[in-house]
DNA sequence: CGAAGTATTGAACATAGTCAATAACAGTGG
DNA sequence: CCACTGTTATTGACTATGTTCAATACTTCG
């Protein structure tokens, strides 16, 4: 079959082969998986603390995000979830969720049922390598946010998420030209980054002002890059892609 | 062979049984690891960023922890390491490290060649999950800190890190009484807390003063564990353990 | 148009950081 | 066992980054 037919599962195997080479009959066996679509809309909870999923999602339009609540009522942003990205694979082995994961913008899900997952896994060792690398990748995002929001200071802690979604957003083709979609508002972007929307809005505006991003309603335009991982002290090691460099 | 000929894989096979039921062969196929011992002592890297190893390696004794730099020069902590702990699983996957791994005090270590591991997954599909398992769940403890530099102050998150470690230390059998070594240094509390060290220390005056803990050297005893609970806003639903509460 | 959500602003305040000095402790060799 | 040395803990005074509260504008969309 060509390449086009699935666009469902081409996004995942793109997204696989970024970093394993998988083999014709391991593809086949992917775009066999069935997959159940679903919209849902903004600010949507699609897997809640304490569930028990039967079936992995794989984010296919739109972003959606992990998040977790203070007994306080704080929430924090844990990762942000663009298409081609399968927000709780962890939910293969680990049968309780300790996450909310929610829409951000409106979105396109392909849930995938865990039994057809177990069974490839079964049939591919090189998959199930493939999947858990994928849980890899998540958990060094992870440990990046933690740094950023332990270590760095507002404006830095911005400019370096900025960063990381341009070139996750770049790599499945969702940012041309250093200029890309970000539909999250200020009070998301606190939660992610662990500051409150007043000084987010505050960041914001110091960021346009020293020119290191151009904003228009949800679309962002970075004009110097070199600039702006500077501010964010972004290197991209951390999430594992190809050399796929943003100029 | 009785268990307690092999100490040292024995301390690995009852942290994966914490979750997964193994199999007589399964834990017979662990205890065949070859694992070559070696000794370090406090504060020395045991990986560093950029490394590709070609073993994994167990910790046995002691306390060690997983860190990253900023550029500035930063350091957050992003994880402590107990005996029974694998910390670089992650590396069977990721070939190049992205973090580093330092012992916190001296310790004793148990490498096995990636190798040999292939090769145990490989013939026990069981044990890769379990594995796979295992970092999930450290995955997990990595966005619980996150929740807890990000959204709580001070005062709850040192209380949150201790809960943590009593509950970790407890499953291994190192806590009695709600009592434990802890040989941390506040400097070092304070890069795993996003704090200073003398707001740590000031904290930790507060911790005690309010009764929620003792300290002598480097044992620290809880009297109250539901009060320090509740000064973490602490819930263990992250550590993905059995039910072992602490009384 | 109107309502709801989102962004922006200002002023007062608080948590936590910085700097710098001193005290306590732990490990070493004589 | 003690003096010596380097590390770790503690304290105070000052500062700064970021929060809180509350009001006002701007968007978006039915």
């Amino acid at each position: 079959m060509p390449i086009g037919h699935y666009p469902h599962h081409d996004l995942m195997i793109s997204k696989l082969e970024n970093s394993f080479r998988l083999s014709t009959e391991e593809k086949q066996a992917l775009r066999e998986l069935p997959i159940q679509l679903d919209d849902v809309k903004a600010n949507q909870d699609i897997v809640k603390m304490g569930d028990q999923p039967s079936r992995c999602c794989l984010l296919l339009e739109g972003f959606a995000c992990v998040y977790k609540l203070t007994p306080a009522g704080k929430r924090q942003i844990m990762t942000l979830h663009i298409p081609g990205d399968i927000p709780d694979l962890q939910s293969l082995h680990l049968k309780v969720a300790d996450i909310n994961i929610a829409s951000i913008s409106p979105c396109k899900l392909g849930y995938i049922p865990h039994k057809e997952m177990y069974r490839l896994c079964e049939r591919f060792p090189n998959l199930t390598a493939a999947f858990w690398r994928e849980t890899l990748v998540d958990a060094s995002i992870f440990r990046e946010w933690l740094l950023n929001v332990g270590q760095r200071e507002g404006y830095s802690r911005i400019a370096h998420l900025i960063c990381e979604l341009t070139l996750r957003l770049n790599a499945v083709g969702l940012a041309k030209d250093n200029t890309f979609r970000m539909p999250i508002s200020q009070a998301e972007l606190a939660d992610a980054s662990g500051m409150t929307p007043v000084h987010v809005n505050r960041v914001l505006q110091a960021l346009r002002a020293d020119g290191l991003i151009i904003s228009d309603k949800k679309q962002i335009t970075i004009p110097d890059w070199q600039k702006l991982t500077e501010a964010g002290e972004f290197d991209p090691i951390y999430l594992h892609l190809d050399e796929k460099a943003v100029s």
